[in-house]
DNA sequence: GTCCGCCATCGAACCGGTTCGACGAAGGAG
DNA sequence: CTCCTTCGTCGAACCGGTTCGATGGCGGAC
């Protein structure tokens, strides 16, 4: 079954066999088609090993994501399938490595073992050591997100100071005057995601924009923390009308939360944010919000991932995503008749 | 940076290196300790190709799923997550397949071109070509799911018929009498998903041990659909007071529909089903359901995968899970205020 | 002092492809 | 008829590890 084989039975040598399969030098017509005769008939396939060894490139890339530990938000699985879907068509397998830090064991095997020609990083830092160490070593790769200084490096993203920025603009045109924002787990925001930082800062930036009265939270990514983290805003300002959140699997909470205290979505409490649509859609009243287009992504840095390890020197590229607003039911001008609004 | 340059740099042979760093024969401790000085200081690991070409093991696991065509669901993204996690445990990475048929190219590539030791199988299908021809090679996979004869082979699975069965028990006992059955997707139906198929087994089992009226339901997998799911379940019986679902992406869709039909869950109308917790705990009121393991079936996935590799004569070995009903907030007794059962 | 055995190390072959340089036959130009 | 190309094919080297059999040096037993 190795290449060997192949040429015994059509009578050619190996090195034949090899360049009738590659087409990289002519061979006659008869020969290759005796070849691909035998070829079909014992269902050869070249070893992945053995060409990898000798050509160098294993037609592999790597996935870097973070360890489940955190449990996996819905944008993390659609950025995967489609990563999977895109290199497929160029005939790339994906290998999933689960890495956090730069040490890391499983990070090392990728790149130390050569087991892939190419990375895409997911869920970026502001400072990011895997992108530094990638970069130091001048590794093909691709981020998910750009790190503080992304100049020189090649990545994906979404412009989240921007679409933090639009929803803040959006409760405010509707009358909100103190808005709160539900912002991913503490732990996350303090190693530096790049996400929670750039929405923060838009949200930040645009409500002293619109002179609004806010406040941040951080919240876990589960259900129960986004019911508890809207108790805690009512607590802290039972006035406030509505909510900006980057919290995709804290959602469902974030509603039941408001159910409980009374408050209807959208008549006397507004809910935007930065999520996938399916998942927007899939809440009652379906949320207005920045739709993140994940297919897109994982698409968009397969392909520059495949640019880069086809042109070497191409100097660097990158896409910044700003989706628009998609208006659905969950949004509401502000001041309509709310219980504790009239004592 | 390969293996003959530490061999030249600490003044042995290339066989020493690979026994000094493979511990397969003793080597003396002065020279061990001379050969992984050099290692260390140059950062030498050995290449994957190459020891994979030479061994014959590449290290790697294959996940086969079905192509992204139809949503990933989040049970999908746990699965993915358990395995790549347990995989590093046991050192393999995971070569990421999208695959639908058996002869697909993403498949030929993973077997043909030997790129992975042994692959697990998600979305098992009862008349699943995919397994019958890895059980014909006698090619090392686990499969998440049982084939309509899993005799023989390694698998490991949930009980979708007891489990639907415990559902409409918990629901016949509650004194609903008219229940219907949501299903996945017709076209996963019809090509013959083992879930879809053992779980529809069931409740049409367990419905006509209590007597039970009963109607069956395909849907998509969104929310759109769930939602238009309940739409037709009421228009054509109106009296129907419950529903048992596996189609978790549609979930939030069922609740929207009984809202709008102005049926409140769970005092009009009990829903329940096969979820996973994290899914059955974002809806409000949290779902009652048997939670679905997922992260638990990948890491046993994976521990029967590996010991499959390490003992190629083990006689097959399952697991069959059936998961207790968790007692959440979407189920009631029948028969309380209903607007439309008192003209 | 000689012989034996063990331990540590080495050289060579092998895994299964790719690729380069060379070589022989056929065909065209002179 | 010879010379020079061109085309198609071959053999050998190489990618970077692993593994087997052989060899050399050393110490212990007699």
């Amino acid at each position: 079954m190795n290449i060997g084989e192949i040429a015994r039975r059509a009578g050619v040598s190996r090195s034949t066999v090899s360049y009738a399969l590659s087409g990289k030098r002519p061979v006659s017509e008869d020969t290759r088609r005796k070849i691909q005769q035998v070829v079909d008939e014992l269902g050869y396939r070249p070893s992945a090993s053995a060409r990898a060894l000798a050509n160098g490139r294993t037609s592999t890339i790597g996935l870097v994501f973070p360890p489940a530990g955190n449990h996996y938000t819905g944008m993390q699985l659609d950025f995967i399938g489609s990563v999977v879907e895109a290199a497929a068509a160029y005939d790339y397998d994906v290998l999933l490595s689960p890495s956090g830090m730069d040490s890391d064991r499983s990070f090392q095997r990728l790149l130390g073992e050569r087991r892939v020609d190419g990375a895409i990083l997911m869920e970026i830092r502001l400072e990011d050591d895997r992108a530094d160490h990638l970069a130091e070593l001048d590794f093909p790769s691709v981020a998910i997100g750009r790190t503080a200084h992304p100049e020189g490096s090649w990545w994906v993203g979404l412009d989240h100071t921007a679409l933090v920025q639009a929803c803040v603009h959006h409760l405010a045109d509707l009358g909100h005057r103190r808005v709160a924002f539900v912002n991913r787990p503490e732990q996350l925001l303090r190693a530096g995601y790049e996400s929670a930082h750039r929405g923060l800062d838009g949200f930040t930036k645009a409500a002293a924009e619109r002179g609004l009265t806010v406040r941040t939270y951080c919240c876990g990514d589960d259900a129960a923390s986004g019911q508890g983290c809207v108790e805690r805003i009512l607590h802290d300002d039972p006035a406030t009308t509505a909510l900006v959140t980057l919290n995709e699997a804290a959602l469902g909470g974030l509603y039941r939360g408001l159910a409980q205290a009374g408050r209807h979505v959208p008549r006397d409490f507004s809910v935007t944010g930065v999520v996938a649509s399916r998942w927007a859609e899939t809440v009652t009243p379906q949320l207005t919000a920045a739709d993140v287009p994940a297919a897109e992504l994982g698409r968009l840095a397969v392909d520059l991932l495949v640019e880069r390890l086809d042109h070497p020197d191409a100097p660097p590229r990158h896409h910044l995503l700003t989706p628009p607003i998609s208006l659905r039911a969950s949004t509401g001008p502000a001041g309509a008749t709310r219980s504790d609004a009239t004592p």
